[in-house]
DNA sequence: TATTGTTATACTCTATAACTATA
DNA sequence: TATAGTTATAGAGTATAACAATA
């Protein structure tokens, strides 16, 4: 009752790097969940908009508005899935590439000044920590 | 462009807390919104709606019907602020404090098993890390 | 029958503007 | 003139339901 809640400080530190991720990326039309599908299509082959959505927990419903406006800035291409004609095959354009790799550099520049007061043995002891508990929890 | 971003581990877990939470905060019929406006009511001395608003992000127009609610279950009282009657004096009931405190032993369970798989040197270095930044953030 | 993508609709949450009472 | 609280309204974001094409 006297300690802050672990959840607060979660939340509100997750918030906080999104905020400044986000106002960093808006230099190139992108919102953090724009970067974020431009980030597993470049590192994943081609998705379908439900295998994305379910990637990101995001519903397919709310996909097909995402994909359209990244597809009319030119960054991500709809093609259709030769095996099974229901699907589309999303992948990275050449400049969705160039995009991806461009804003990738801001948003690590970000994420080195989040962690700014943080010394190298303690960040990799962070990571390793919540990776831990993600696949504890991923195991449910 | 390769390693997941910082923000996806940090918003994706942060999600999972909440949703647990969540659950478990159902059965006394809060939200964790209306726990962490409990918790800071119980720490702090009174506060103004306004105060509330700011130390927890949320605008003073969404504060009335959080308050209205919490009012109505009879956890939190409004009394008019004698030195500015403008300002309403907000406090824990009795029946606040008692349902802070049986809701804060079952979110700290939920706490717990979200820390499961981190042993005590681990949660230590997590805290302090994660404290380590946001005092960094406060201050620019 | 089930699934993918799509659209339209409803719903939730939050922000904006305007009002009152106090200062 | 500015601020605390309130209300009503509008907007963004998300979920629900229904449909067409394909499996």
């Amino acid at each position: 009752m006297t300690e802050p809640p672990l959840g607060f400080l979660m939340s509100h530190l997750a918030d906080v790097l999104r905020e400044r991720t986000a106002k960093s990326l808006a230099d190139f039309g992108l919102s953090p969940r724009d970067y974020g599908i431009l980030w597993r299509l470049g590192g994943h082959g081609p998705l379908s908009q439900r295998e994305l959505g379910d990637l990101h927990h995001i519903d397919r419903t709310s996909v097909v508005a995402l994909v359209d406006r990244l597809e009319l800035m030119g960054l991500v291409a709809r093609a259709v899935d030769p095996a099974d004609r229901r699907r589309h095959a999303l992948t990275l354009t050449e400049r969705g590439r160039a995009v991806l790799a461009a804003s990738s550099v801001a948003v690590t520049r970000v994420e080195e000044e989040f962690l700014a007061a943080v010394d190298a043995p303690a960040r990799q002891s962070l990571l390793a920590t919540l990776n831990a508990v993600l696949d504890h929890e991923a195991g449910r």
